[in-house]
RNA sequence: GCGAAAGUAGCUCAGUGGUAGAGCAUCACCUUGCCAAGGUGAGGGUCGCGGGUCCGAAUCCCGUCUUUCGCUCCA
């Protein structure tokens, strides 16, 4: 097992043993790649939404935020391409165990032919020298004409079957076709199997009036059936953004590393709508603000690298992912993407609706260009604990498990020990805790040693512990400790809310994201 | 979906045919009191699930589910 595999399976573990993710109904063997977030989990999470929200929304005047339905109406997906794209028809090889697409297998297959019937004709041609006519020979030499002809058949019927989800006879095809797999060169093929990526489901109460559905695959729909409501409601003037958190949900095929790739999953994205012919420019900004707000948490800048895009999706003109570097590699965490006119065209086309903006500024009308920021939740929730959990060798020799989450995302913020269970100093130390509480998460704990104490809090991610001790009753002094150094300061009890607050206030850190700039 | 490995207490794991274990964690009491692992005691497992072989199965066989890794896919 390599030190990476190790690493991962300590965050997995951990991340059960202190209450942040299970797998889903884990008594019942869990459900495939679909987790919970418990008790500290859910802070956490919630406390990322809205360090992404503040910055995204609240900074930014010319950014609102909504939240739409998980339903949405079926023709959507039609326009959004979703139907279209995320049906795939799969074969495996029996031999080599190499998965396929089995339509990509016949093009490859007729795409073999054309290069075969290239390669006479080019044969042809040094042969006959300058009186060789292309043309004529195409139409007329009986080899040529076959491989064509068996090219042209095999893609009429590729396209037939597959608009008619025909798969026996796709497989039927290909054993006809006698494709063999590139790899093995094994003919051994299993059933071909259609891999719908999209959750269904119906909605009405009765079978004869019911409507297919879909849970949505990405948020970003929501926004776009919704921009011009927006716009309008809200006189926004382009360019502008509209920023959304929420579930959307995809069959994977293979959903696995922990909550990297879930069935279910939360994103976090915001679209700009943008003046066409300036969606380069807003794309550059946004690339930077992005990588920017990453950075504020300080996670390290060397965990973090864009990965543009070659092979662009059907809607794009320019992407990059921001990558991070997770336990299992560099793996995307968020994109950014030009997905210009794309989506609106097409719902204006499928709607009928028209989509336009019109624009004081130049006079006209027209559909805006999109630009994207999408990033998963879980995992930036990934991101996030997986880098924080340490373990650290100290000075006597002793190591430390301790989880350095960032104090403004950390789910509680406080510790409060009496340093011993008499002398008056448990009840001081919940006065402190109900002060407190009205403005952090705080717990209470009074068991072991503690030092044994502050270990049991490093390691579940609390960045401050408050001591009460016997010099408490004297001058209102108690010590704080600081979980990344070990540190300890003592201070008026007064004085502890400003100074816990101002390590874990939003706005400080991300005022570091504007120094950035 | 295919292949490989794995599944025993909350966590990490030992136990290879004969009465289910350890360390840590949890709870109670005692002791100590500023950087974990002091004492005593307690709770917690039909050994993933189902079937089979056997006098007897955590252990052997079959099936199944789940997880990890690889292939594949990834808006």
């Amino acid at each position: 097992m390599t030190n990476q595999d190790n690493q991962f399976k300590k965050v997995i573990s951990h991340a059960k043993e202190y209450g942040y993710v299970v797998q889903s109904s884990e008594i019942y063997d869990g459900l495939g790649a679909v987790y919970d977030y418990l008790q500290n989990g859910v802070e956490l999470k919630k406390n990322i939404r809205e360090y992404w929200w503040k910055s995204m929304v609240q900074m930014h005047d010319n950014i609102v935020g909504i939240d739409s339905a998980i339903f949405m109406h079926p023709t959507t997906w039609k326009a959004s391409g979703h139907i279209d794209a995320f049906n795939d028809p799969l074969i495996d090889n029996k031999d080599s165990k190499k998965r396929y697409r089995a339509d990509v297998l016949v093009e490859e297959y007729a795409e073999k032919l054309l290069i075969k019937a290239q390669k006479e004709i080019t044969k042809a041609a040094k042969r006959f020298g300058e009186s060789f006519d292309e043309e004529q020979y195409k139409t007329t030499n009986p080899r040529v004409l076959n491989y064509l002809s068996k090219r042209e058949e095999a893609l009429q019927k590729i396209g037939k079957y597959l608009e008619a989800n025909d798969l026996v006879a796709v497989k039927a095809l290909i054993e006809e076709l006698e494709i063999a797999c590139p790899v093995s060169g094994s003919k051994n093929w299993t059933d071909v199997k259609q891999f719908n990526l999209m959750f269904g489901t119906k909605i009405g109460a009765s079978a004869d009036s019911n409507m297919d559905l879909y849970l949505r695959p990405e948020t970003a729909q929501g926004i776009f059936v919704n921009y011009l409501n927006v716009q309008k409601s809200g006189r926004m003037k382009i360019p502008f953004g509209i920023a959304q958190t929420g579930k959307a949900f995809r069959n994977e095929i293979v959903a696995r590393q922990f909550i990297f790739r879930m069935r279910e999953f939360e994103q976090m994205e915001m679209q700009f709508f943008v003046r066409p012919g300036e969606q380069m420019k807003w794309y550059e900004t946004w690339k930077e603000r992005r990588l920017a707000w990453h950075l504020s948490l300080g996670l390290g800048e060397e965990n973090y690298r864009f990965h543009k895009h070659d092979k662009l999706a059907h809607y794009a003109d320019a992407a990059a992912d921001i990558e991070f570097n997770f336990p299992f590699g560099f793996k995307e965490l968020e994109g950014i993407h030009s997905r210009t006119d794309f989506d609106l065209s097409s719902h204006e086309k499928h709607s009928g609706k028209k989509l336009q903006y019109f624009d004081p500024e130049t006079n006209k009308s027209y559909i805006p260009y999109v630009v994207e920021t999408s990033i998963g939740l879980d995992r930036m929730f990934l991101a996030i604990f997986s880098k924080s959990l340490q373990e650290e060798i100290l000075e006597n020799g002793t190591t430390r498990t301790v989880l350095r989450l960032p104090a403004v995302l950390a789910p509680i913020k406080v510790a409060v020990l009496p340093l011993v269970k008499k002398d008056g100093l448990p009840k001081i130390a919940h006065e402190i805790i109900t002060d407190l509480r009205l403005d952090f998460n705080v717990v209470y704990d009074e068991k072991d040693a503690v030092g044994r104490r502050y270990r049991r809090q490093d390691a579940a991610g609390t960045p401050f512990c408050v001591t009460v001790d016997h010099q408490t009753l004297e001058d209102n002094t108690v010590t704080i400790r600081y979980r990344d150094s070990m540190e300890q300061k003592r201070l008026q009890i007064n004085d502890l809310k400003t100074v816990v607050k101002d390590e874990v206030s939003i706005s400080n850190w991300l005022q570091k994201t504007r120094e950035k700039k």
